[in-house]
DNA sequence: CAAACTACCTCATTATACAATATAGTTCAC
DNA sequence: GTGAACTATATTGTATAATGAGGTAGTTTG
């Protein structure tokens, strides 16, 4: 099954922050990342991949800056800000409340009815 | 913590779908059932639930009728239907895989970093 | 009788995701 | 040597979900 933008709403922040808490990184880069982690079912698409930096740039969670690659297209590489890394952690928390609250509804009382 | 609302995002139509999957009910009950069921975390909007209403009936995922209240204000109740009942069991599915993905970046690697 | 509660509803606004579209350099098979 | 596939970034317009703000109306209780 593949997953859909809908099901993920949200969750493009904390996603590609979490991507840049390891270490700089560029959108191509990071879109793949997404991909292969996901084991294909999930490909971020551009436009949101870039909207996305926007935003994360306005609200001073991520930097950015050209690389200078010697060779091919050339790169804007997005830096975590210590206000971006904070607002990562914030968004852990949320996503554990999140999961149990959505478990207590999909899980706990369905369990015998969806086989997996 | 509060759990707000762009985090629960698309997610409403099976919340609610999981409530009347084990009986009929009504919008108000449903609310509170919601809210009970967060710990007190979660509050589903009125503008919320009656427009995620709509949308259910008009896809075909609820049939609504009036009860007829002996006493107090009138209720809308709604029952689910056999396509409702698919759809929330691909929900159910869809949320297993998106659990996997968000649990994979945020909490896998992260587990050290974020105390509970 | 007024406040608090039960119960329903709609409209305009906002935010996120994305299809479509555009630009431009690189690599590689034929 | 050229055309396809790949690398890489970007914007604009559209669709949808959630919600603030506002409205209606009956019931209970102090």
């Amino acid at each position: 099954m593949n997953i859909t933008s809908d099901m993920i709403y949200g969750y493009t922040d904390g996603m590609i922050l979490c991507c840049l808490s390891e270490q700089d990184s560029y959108g191509y880069a990071i879109n793949n990342f997404i991909l292969e982690k996901s084991g294909f079912k999930y490909e971020l698409k551009e436009a949101t991949l870039y909207t996305t930096f926007r935003r994360l740039e306005k609200q001073g969670h991520v930097t950015s800056y050209w690389g200078n690659e010697s060779s091919g297209p050339r790169r804007r590489y997005y830096s975590i800000t210590q206000e971006g890394r904070a607002y990562l952690k914030q968004r852990i928390r949320e996503w554990k409340e999140i999961r149990q609250l959505m478990d207590a509804f999909f899980i706990d009382k369905k369990e015998e009815e969806t086989e997996t």
